[in-house]
DNA sequence: TAGATTGTTAATCGATTAACAATC
DNA sequence: TAGATTGTTAATCGATTAACAATC
């Protein structure tokens, strides 16, 4: 089966819209709904949900109760998802204390660092030097990394994420990476975050933007 | 001209690998080698240069020279790209002392908290209260904001941004932001980063992955 | 000139949407 | 039953690619 990648993050959003609606009573909704609370058609929430064989009823919609449950079971939220971070300098840190991991059941487990000393322990989440990555990441079977060392240490470390097993890699440093796939197998999936491009993204868009008339 | 968003992201990328070309010495490049270089096809490449009204010759490729210059004004980078950052937490302070920002002419001018004195003063940008953002984007015309506050009050930080006038707006809070167009028009363009997603999606894709095969 | 690369047109591909039969 | 919503098929839309004429 082919699938495709976008799918995956409506399913994450329908799952948190689905959350909120049930935090407010709600017990059902429809495609509806759905689609506009991520924004897309009624017609492709059907079509994604159909895609991951979750049923609804024919006249009743959707069971808010079984759809996050199934929704869950999916993105794998019915085990811990535990991760690692290479280089715990300001972004590292921050992450490690982002608030929105616990609530999503993500946990950081360790951090690594070349000089660990240097960096003061956040919460309880020990910190150890990069040497050590490789033998945590074998011995805890570590299956998601991200990146957070400066752009020249970058690729270096990809590699030894990738050597020890790992197979998933949120990369923040702002040389894109790729899997060489010379390395292992190329089962490493790599996503890039890249403010700057973000940025200059954002910088683009606005100098084409016209003063302010109706759109097209 | 419609313009499709990911051919703004390819312009970057093109740009920044053509920097990286340029300082190893290479005084032209053919589209063949800007496509292997970002991962696209060659046809693309010229289709997208060809879109920007930028040409190349018929038996010589593309002047890097020239090509760069051509690029870097397109997006905007013959003048500083000033920027502000609502939040001043962890998150907000590494931006500030993101070291990409400064090598890719992005300046943050000052950054903004509920909380400003309990900030501790980042290289030499200025920290105010959040009550003089408004103020402070509307003198000095500032078009693109960074949004890294909690997530109860993003919502509130947008429309004060929007409603000073700001057109491009980053979102580092872990609700998707929309623009209501019901506040002013709807000149205002939002990026979410949102880091909790992407790592959902990680662990769904790495779910899917067979042990270790040929591809397909 | 012969060879190679651009610029562009037509073909392909895949994702989204419209529409509707099935059915609760 | 009548009405409404799902599940799915066919149509649409847009982006990417293949291919080739133009031309340096």
């Amino acid at each position: 089966m082919n699938m495709n990648t976008e799918i995956i993050v409506r399913l994450s959003k329908y799952k948190r819209l689905l959350q909120k609606l049930k935090a407010l009573g709600l017990e059902r909704v429809f495609s509806n709904n759905l689609g506009d609370g991520i924004g897309v058609s009624p017609a492709l929430v059907r079509k994604d949900f159909s895609a991951m064989n979750i049923q609804g009823n024919k006249r009743g919609g959707y069971d808010i109760n079984i759809l996050i449950e199934q929704l869950n079971k999916l993105l794998g939220k019915d085990q811990p998802q535990e991760l690692i971070i290479a280089g715990c300098g300001r972004i590292g840190t921050a992450l490690m204390q982002y608030e929105e991991f616990s609530t999503e059941g993500l946990q950081v487990v360790a951090g690594f660092d070349i000089n660990p000393d240097g960096v003061q322990n956040v919460q309880d989440i020990p910190i150890y030097h990069l040497n050590e990555m490789a033998a945590f990441i074998k011995e805890n079977n570590i299956e998601v990394g991200i990146i957070t060392v400066p752009d020249n240490a970058a690729a270096n470390v990809l590699e030894m994420m990738i050597k020890a097993g790992v197979k998933g890699i949120l990369n923040f440093a702002s040389i894109e990476l790729k899997t060489a796939n010379s390395l292992n197998c190329n089962q490493c999936t790599i996503q890039n975050v890249n403010i700057g491009l973000e940025l200059e993204h954002l910088f683009y868009r606005i100098k084409e933007m016209p003063p302010c008339e109706e759109k097209e």
